[in-house]
DNA sequence: TATCCCATGTAACGAGTTACATGATTCT
DNA sequence: AGAATCATGTAACTCGTTACATGGGATA
């Protein structure tokens, strides 16, 4: 027998945050990744309906039919107590390194997902935690930097420098995302 | 009859890049994505040697055998002049909004791989061919930036500022590279 | 002697891509 | 009348992941 608590994919998680927020339509989750900065999940109908049937399997969506003026009914999904739980269980992991290095977009998703839980301490935690992995990385990336000699391949070190700006604008942006939390939680 | 021309995969061209630029095993390109940056790219056996057999069926590596002191012959790859081709044409390729927005990483690795093509002056086109993708990208989710209501969900906008702070990041890499690029060129 | 490193490989599986299909309604 | 939009779905394919297997040499 298989786990139904099994994981979901970036893209199930994806779509179960919109969800939560705003019960929606399989067509109006793919608008919101056609036209908004989430455009690095697919759009494609072939993601999204069998990502969106895996979330029903799992239970953490059900579904009602709404009656347009369409050939097909559309189906809008709401989340489930269960679905709750297992968004706010992914949303309380902390960043992890290896997110870091492939994909940080796996880890401003959940950032911006934390209005769902609307735990200030935690989301500085996130922050806090995602500040150290970056402090490491960048620590590592610039001992690679210095590395490379002086006249070695000038587009791999023009490249490495990119990496390195880049860590550093995440850096800069989760100290001053910090602050920010931090007079929040201060003024309530 | 298959298209022995059919394109390779990021893997395969990360893969073939670094063999032109030094003929290698397959253990030894593992290690490269193990120990550098460029570990974006997966160093499991189950991707890598798959990936370099499909380079072998296309006819842009070919092998040689080493005798080493191992159970396993470790196969050296070496690149072919068709596989130079290959390369070539695919590093002569301009960066499209699609990949910026979805796959920086891929637009990266070309770059760092251009001291293949030893080309300034395409490198600088280059450049500036991303950099107005990244103004345009960047105009873009300014706007969106704007859309949003200064009291709506706090992370919802702290996030959307982190994707903006990338894009600027990258934006002024390109500018400072396009300067140093320029520089190198008249010095020639 | 046990464990790590070298060096390659396979098999099952999961997930996304591309391309196609359907069919009513609304815009031009 | 023709095109675009709404709204969902399927099928073939490719690729990467995870986990396992092999087996000799080197290190502790």
């Amino acid at each position: 027998m298989k786990d139904h608590t099994a994981e979901l994919s970036q893209l199930g998680y994806a779509l179960l945050g919109l969800i939560a927020m705003k019960p929606s339509t399989g067509y109006e989750l793919r608008k919101i990744f056609e036209t908004t900065p989430m455009g690095s999940y697919s759009s494609s109908p072939g993601a999204i309906y069998p990502a969106l049937r895996k979330l029903q399997a799992a239970k953490v969506v059900r579904t009602r039919e709404i009656v347009g003026k369409t050939a097909r009914t559309a189906q809008q999904m709401s989340i489930t107590p269960s679905g709750q739980r297992t968004l706010e269980t992914w949303l309380r992991r902390l960043p992890m390194s290896d997110d870091v290095e492939r994909d940080m977009n796996a880890i401003l998703l959940r950032f911006s997902y934390l209005d769902i839980l609307n735990d200030l301490d935690f989301s500085i935690q996130f922050v806090e935690h995602l500040e150290t992995i970056l402090i490491d990385r960048l620590r590592f990336v610039r001992e690679i930097q210095q590395g490379i000699l002086r006249n070695g391949p000038v587009h791999g070190r023009l490249a490495l420098a990119c990496g390195v700006d880049v860590l550093e604008a995440h850096l800069e942006w989760s100290r001053i995302s910090l602050r920010q939390l931090s007079r929040m939680r201060e003024a309530k």
